[in-house]
DNA sequence: AATATTTATTTCGAGTCGATACTAATTGCG
DNA sequence: CGCAATTAGTATCGACTCGAAATAAATATT
């Protein structure tokens, strides 16, 4: 009864990670591809995936190379910045976005779409939490950030970072950046 | 919005991970303590652990010999089946468990503890699902168990396990049992 | 402009993981 | 009994991870 949360959550844990040995890669090599699928482009380098995953900068290094002898990734060298490398998708690494073995996890939830929906909810406000108190850096898209001010609709202001007062295009809002701030809510 | 569920494990899963490199132990090493903590003597083997945490025999073996190496558990040669070991944490490994980094789990979950209640039982008949499509073993304690019958309160059956007919001493009801068969409900 | 500091990434070594091959003990069966 | 099939665990190999040190480029300081 006590420790029941934390037994319910390594369990869980321990599925998600052994779900991911699929297709000849990795949960850390999944994670990089979801990552860079869904992340600004000037997010998408090798720093902020380390953040992102949790992992140190050399570990996303080897990751990354990896992925990208498999095909599944390019590193393309920087222009502004000659030292970051902006990481992109190979047409491969896209169609292997199509096997992600996670999306099994939205079809365990299918039998109980009611329940999920609800427990989800919490279960947001949860890990936003627990984010926080484990100093996991944490990541999320214009639409939610603290930083945006403006009209998603179009309607009314320009949509705008309030970091950098660069306006966003439309689909844009639903990107990763790494300088996402979370609303105190 | 279609993929908010997966994204949430996988973040959530990730945290779990990470969480557990501490006081110079991995997650399977915990995860591996845990286990021998809980599990019934009988139960606490190599090729049981193995099943439990989803990994290969020949990764336990390592894990547990750099846990014996570390002073946490103790390897003790089967008497009846001579190829079998079994597993003991020594007092030192005892000790460790009072550190078990998933005990922050717990903590997060503190204030806001009703919200937590509900989203737990949902995520529990989740959990049990996703295991069982994912061909991960299952495993649980005898009170919870298919194959138990009798009385836990002690006035009425005795209780037994289905399976060996062997009666079930009472500290026993609550470690993790191999033979363990989920209720279908 | 020269030097120091910070930032971004890679390289390297020790330890770990998953898959497979192997050894040893037990069981099944003729 | 005797020998194949099964089961439990260990050893080995290549790939991967962590953590620390190295490299390289940009920024700050003098």
């Amino acid at each position: 009864m006590p420790a029941q949360l934390a037994y319910l959550l390594d369990r869980l844990g321990q599925t998600v990670h052994n779900l991911q040995f699929t297709d000849g890669l990795n949960p850390a090599q999944w994670g990089a591809l979801r990552f860079i699928n869904r992340a600004k482009p000037a997010t998408c380098k090798p720093s902020a995936l380390a953040d992102y995953l949790g992992t140190t900068k050399g570990t996303i290094s080897q990751t990354l190379k990896s992925l990208e002898t498999k095909g599944y990734i390019r590193r393309v060298a920087g222009t502004k910045d000659r030292r970051v490398v902006r990481l992109e998708l190979t047409e491969a690494g896209r169609g292997m976005l199509a096997r992600d073995p996670l999306m099994r996890l939205e079809a365990a939830a299918a039998e109980m779409p009611d329940e999920i929906t609800i427990a989800t909810r919490v279960l947001s406000r949860y890990v936003k939490k627990l984010q926080g108190e484990c100093g996991l850096k944490m990541f999320g898209v214009c639409s939610e950030c603290g930083h945006f001010s403006g009209d998603i609709s179009g309607r009314g202001a320009v949509p705008r970072c309030g970091l950098t007062g660069e306006p966003i295009a439309a689909p844009e809002f639903e990107l990763i950046c790494e300088s996402f701030l979370a609303a105190t809510n």
